[in-house]
DNA sequence: TTCCAACTACCGGCTTCCGGGTAAGCGAAG
DNA sequence: CTTCGCTTACCCGGAAGCCGGTAGTTGGAA
């Protein structure tokens, strides 16, 4: 019996996905809650092999959440979950150690496929991220294989949710008593470590990472 | 036995959502696709008593496929399920004639409630939208009832994907054949009507409502 | 200790956004 | 036929976005 923890912030999406899976008498859903914090809270006891996590979570993402889990209980394999398909993202979560990745255009199968895999300690990429990830390592093999220096800043992550909320630079500098000259630099290093050239591509980043809600 | 068809992009979402109402006996999903042309191309052979339509979905919104489902299709209940809670779309959706609005973040049993309900002829909102429609009228009294010219033109709609879509005012004029001035009437106006004041807000809204994907 | 990444701040310059106005042509609805 | 909404197009001006550069401080890692 694989005993699993469903995280998501959609209760209907949650309650759905559990009848779906628990039609499958070899899984067995402990628990199925709506955030991070609480995710991290009842792992402990609950004890699940397998958590099916959003990407996109309010407050700390998916990504954030899958790292302080898997720092806490390394025992536990996590399964993404995720509307969008971003290679950047895709990459975030394998990074903090997620065992695989499934897109909610794909079929319930692969999400059975996904939990099946990654109990058994295999990787699972349902087949459109799959595809994703292998046009990832040709640009890279085309780009010369430099590195990707990714990960934003605390203070980036900040001033890309506040811009993506539709503030302007010298509302954000005001709100964090700040030049508005540093919010720009922060806007232009992390839009340039994203490869985004604008503020609306921002905030479909943002939206996609669940760093601000559409 | 209450005929369903499912409308929704998501086929993850689409197959748990099937699972979860086929609990209740009483239900029977007859049909769940993903896109609206599809679903107006089954609903005259199907004949489902209740479509559960998804708000945002690509292409055609949920709002302009509703509309077209109903004109043919008049005797069909539309419930309207959504992630998003915005008092724009829920009277969007409202006046084109769905009876009801589930968010995705209520629990599974509104949306049978909302099943039941709209069955019988009812309106049904689940409880969060209910409050934000109250605070709506309550807004609307405050102003003086004075009339909301809500609805966009194919045009502004137009404009309006291409901004959200990340394209520049001068990038659109030269897609379209048209004065860089008149990219910017329309965005004007939009925005306006939409009381919106940056391109960031227009993008979240455009993403709410499925006109393009985040 | 040395080094690097992050945060802070400023300069300039060009482009674009955003809000206000005016106005003509055109087709549908009254 | 008149009116109304849609589409087209232009004017202006202030604010902000976007991109390039330089540079001081600080705190943690090698």
């Amino acid at each position: 019996m694989i005993r699993i923890m469903l995280v998501d912030d959609h209760t209907m999406v949650r309650e759905a996905l559990c009848s779906m899976l628990e039609q499958d008498k070899t899984l067995k859903v402990v628990s199925a809650v709506g955030d991070g914090e609480t995710a991290l809270r009842l792992a402990a006891e609950l004890a699940p092999t397998v958590v099916v996590m959003d990407v996109a979570l309010p407050g700390a993402s998916g990504i954030e959440t899958t790292r302080r889990l898997l720092a806490r209980h390394p025992e536990i394999k996590v399964l993404a979950l995720s509307t969008y398909l971003d290679r950047r993202i895709v990459q975030q979560m394998l990074d903090v150690g997620a065992s695989g990745y499934i897109a909610k255009s794909a079929a319930g199968v692969e999400l059975r496929q996904g939990i099946q895999n990654v109990v058994a300690g295999r990787s699972y990429l349902c087949s459109e991220v799959a595809a994703l990830v292998a046009d990832g390592l040709r640009e890279l093999a085309a780009a010369g294989g430099k590195h990707d220096t990714n990960a934003l800043s605390r203070r980036e992550t900040q001033i890309a949710t506040l811009l993506a909320e539709g503030k302007s630079a010298p509302d954000i500098a005001a709100e964090l008593h700040i030049a508005p000259s540093t919010v720009d630099v922060h806007r232009r290093n992390l839009m340039r470590k994203l490869d985004l050239h604008n503020v609306v591509e921002l905030t479909r980043y943002a939206i996609r990472t669940g760093l601000v809600l559409p």
